[in-house]
DNA sequence: TATGCGAGTGGCGTTACATCA
DNA sequence: GGTGATGTAACGCCACTCGCA
């Protein structure tokens, strides 16, 4: 699995950012902002892309790794965080397939791995191997103990893709998606509940890299603001006369920041005198 | 021993439905 | 009988966690 990591280039900014209940937005906002008004550009945040990225184009040019199925599913019924506006009681239709048996909690809808596979599919070949991600062996024997199911490769791939289509399912998704690779709705819906988790996590690490970043910059630009101030003061109290120049000769031209000779303004005269303290950092 | 990851559990929000005033 | 308020069940998602490979 390969998590790919844009830095900039992204058409979204930062993912805590679309999120005004985190904490975190303000303080990333404010970061941001101080940050795009002192380079007069604005540095395109980073992100990191966890998330797939959906191509405003996928319909009409699918991809080749696209899942027929499944967009013909978004076309029924469009996905996203909709699922609870748009869901449909479909408890009959997943405890048939989710063994209906064997309910720990209302959630989760196996505890065990029995499981026929040919009820589902109409057939129990060899695939149902526990490293196939079918039913295990063992616990076809012993009912007790569960063994740690590792899906295979095919069907982790398989996963990934749809996910990179869309990071939720609908119950027709989950089944269909559960159905073609050999497993139980309950397993398909947790692979993309740990997926979402895992993105998310990866996400906050990248945040808090790109904050560190930020601090770092700030406390750097305040570090060299904190030392020119103090220069302008020891050039204020060491040179006053700049400060007996009329205000109304001096100002600056607003565009380029040089100095402008007819034109008057007490605040562009301190400006001014400011620029000429500092050394004319502006003429460069 | 550390790590990845599949899975269990509890809590929360939303929706549909039933009941009652 | 229609309507709004309230309670409840079902469902999906998330956060946290465990434990196996």
């Amino acid at each position: 699995m390969e998590l790919a990591l844009s830095l900039g280039d992204t058409p979204k900014p930062f993912s805590l950012f679309e999120n005004p209940n985190k904490g975190f937005s303000i303080v990333l906002e404010q970061a941001q902002k101080s940050l795009e008004e002192k380079r007069g550009s604005s540095d395109p945040p980073i992100q990191l892309n966890l998330l797939p990225s959906t191509p405003v184009h996928h319909r009409s040019h699918p991809s080749p790794h696209q899942i027929p199925w499944l967009n013909h599913a978004l076309d029924v019924e469009p996905i996203a965080r909709v699922t609870n506006a748009n869901r449909f009681r479909l408890a009959s239709v997943e405890d048939t397939n989710d063994e209906g048996a064997a309910v720990s909690s209302p959630n989760s809808a196996a505890s065990s791995f029995r499981m026929d596979f040919s009820i589902m599919n109409g057939n129990g070949d060899a695939r149902n191997s526990s490293r196939e991600g079918g039913v295990d062996s063992d616990d076809e024997e012993n009912g007790s103990t569960r063994k740690k199911l590792r899906l295979s490769k095919e069907q982790s791939a398989f996963l990934e893709e749809t996910f990179k289509e869309h990071t939720t399912l609908n119950p027709k998704q989950k089944l269909a998606l559960a159905k073609q690779l050999n497993l139980r709705p309950r397993q398909v819906e947790v692979w993309f509940q740990n997926r979402r988790a895992r993105t998310k996590l990866k996400q906050t690490e990248v945040d808090c890299e790109y904050l560190k970043k930020c601090c770092e910059t700030l406390t750097e630009e305040n570090r060299r603001l904190q030392k020119e101030l103090q220069e302008l003061r020891a050039l204020k109290t060491s040179q006053p006369f700049y400060m007996q120049l009329p205000a109304t000769t001096l100002t600056m031209c607003p565009s380029c920041e040089r100095v402008a000779t007819n034109t008057t303004g007490a605040a562009t005269a301190t400006k001014q005198t400011a620029s000429i303290a500092a050394g004319g950092r502006h003429q460069k």
